[in-house]
DNA sequence: AACTATTCATAAAT
DNA sequence: TATTTATGAATAGTT
């Protein structure tokens, strides 16, 4: 029931899995209030955010539904039990930890470590998983790289114009100041210094603009290389 | 969405709410499913049906989410007798919980999934390290091919040196066939079939010790490609 | 946050 | 109660 259809697994994308929390638990609360309506049921609803954040719903009061929940379950009096209480964590805590070990092995065998007692077939579905693992990262390397090489490129492109543009302020500046040297005293000559100092890249001046056009073009293919051979280093 | 549009109140035929409440109940609980999954959500669902009949849904413990609930309500302490022990292990397990998540976010690294956030720096290692387990699991696996195959070329080594022994009581007892036949029959003559019900690998018979150490030389060798060829596949 | 194409949930019928 | 089907609702992707 949208643009299209999606598998029921976690959403990678934060922004879009906080969307789409927004959305279907504003969908689940709204479902949760017409089957008390329809239907004269007693509902509890406390939802927590990967975040943490929580959200409740319940048509009475929650303290009432857990109440109830508890009186159904029997078990009232354990709650109120302390040693029950504490047994209770304590096996919610063994759980966890199991759980904890379990993937703690997998983890290692991901790392390549613990692969006694496995057969050639888990051993080459390990290496299977991996690759494609390897794979995705690669692509993944491949598409920052590839984004940052453009931006680079913008960047130089951009700066190059700027440079251009300058250039030719100087050109002109540069005549300007050949014709008023020439009104001064009356001759051509000029300051050498004054000529190289708005060259600051040593490229050969010239007047020529299609020269200008020429290494403007060829400039940021060499930043490309450049830049895409120290990032991957 | 249904066959008409309905409003949302109390349906008065009692058969027909009874049936809606199941349907909706189902379709509720398989949606607070979704957002658990897709959202990374804590979720628990309690539901009395106006019969008073408790359905329960949780994707972890309803007691684990109620207790949540109730410390995120700040109203620990009015529902529940303080006691250290219990508290202990609640944080004990609030601890093993976070630490799933962690290990959890990284194993899901290492499938190749969930990569956005991670820098190229980031990216390389994971794919060295990935690459690093590729290296370790291949040679673990050529570890156990090598030994199968050790294994089956002693098996192969040793049964060929029980048909060698067999081989020579046979040739032995057809001598003595022989010389038995001349003394009855007064004759050489033999059946030609008693001649090759010995001789099921359909090997060249012969007398000579030499020809048979060959066969057990080659024999072996050949035995190695074959299981390595159907062990790989 | 609003829009819409599409999938999904379900009201009614069987 | 289960299955089927027509229809309205929810929502995924997009702007």
């Amino acid at each position: 029931m949208g643009r299209g259809k999606i598998e029921i697994r976690r959403i990678d994308n934060s922004t879009s899995r906080q969307v789409t929390f927004s959305k279907r638990r504003k969908g689940l609360i709204k479902k949760a209030k017409e089957l008390t309506i329809l239907c004269d049921a007693q509902v509890g609803l406390v939802i927590f955010s990967s975040t943490g954040k929580l959200y409740e719903y319940s048509n009475t009061s929650m303290k009432s539904v857990i109440e109830r929940y508890n009186t159904s379950k029997e078990e009232h009096q354990q709650l109120l039990n302390p040693n029950s209480e504490a047994k209770f964590w304590q096996r919610e805590a063994e759980v966890l930890r199991h759980q904890l070990q379990t993937l703690q092995g997998n983890h290692r065998q991901m790392m390549g470590e613990q692969l006694s007692g496995l057969s050639v077939k888990n051993l080459q579905d390990l290496e299977n998983q991996l690759e494609m693992s390897v794979r995705c990262i690669r692509m993944k390397k491949e598409q920052i790289l590839t984004e940052e090489i453009q931006e680079l490129n913008q960047k130089g492109n951009s700066i190059h114009q700027e440079n251009l543009e300058l250039y030719k302020k100087v050109n002109l500046l540069r005549q300007e100041n050949t014709q008023l040297y020439k009104k001064v005293y009356g001759t051509s000559e000029m300051a050498a210094t004054s000529r190289d100092a708005f060259n600051p890249y040593g490229f050969h001046t010239s007047e020529d603009p299609q020269e200008l056009i020429q290494l403007q073009l060829s400039q940021p293919e060499q930043d490309t290389y450049e830049t895409s051979g120290s990032a991957s280093k």
